[in-house]
DNA sequence: GTGGTGACGTATA
DNA sequence: GTATACGCCACCA
């Protein structure tokens, strides 16, 4: 069904946020990219504010965009949300923006051993 | 079926 | 280096 491949593109997203490991994060473009979506990096974000409504639900407060700005704190219900939960896992935050961003960055596209 | 919107990113001026 | 414009394509009205 072609209807499938469309949730497919959600379930894909959701899966690699959800192998982020703690205290690290990611951007919107790499997930993109690690995708084959290169440029759309815009359905990553749609995907992730479909975060909350997926099952079980994924640590979206890991993912931000290429600056490591919360871009998305607002979607948690409350802004300081993420950067809590951030914090939480060992990540500093510094005016909703993620320190040592490059440090805490974490590929999708590379393995976890590799890490 | 059509139009507008958007947790971004890249290109160009 | 900063500012502005455009594209990407899935979802909602």
């Amino acid at each position: 069904m072609d209807a499938n491949k469309k949730i497919n593109f959600f379930e894909q997203v959701h899966q690699i946020v959800r192998q982020i490991p703690e205290g690290r994060v990611t951007s919107y473009g790499a997930i993109a990219r690690a995708l084959g979506t290169a440029g759309s990096s815009r359905m990553v974000g749609y995907a992730m504010r479909a975060a909350p409504t997926a099952n079980p639900p994924i640590p979206a407060h890991r993912v931000v965009n290429r600056v490591g700005m919360l871009s998305g704190k607002m979607a948690f219900g409350s802004p300081t949300l993420m950067q809590q939960l951030l914090e939480n896992e060992g990540v500093m935050i510094a005016n909703d923006k993620v320190v040592d961003f490059k440090k805490v960055f974490w590929d999708p596209q590379l393995n976890d051993d590799e890490q």
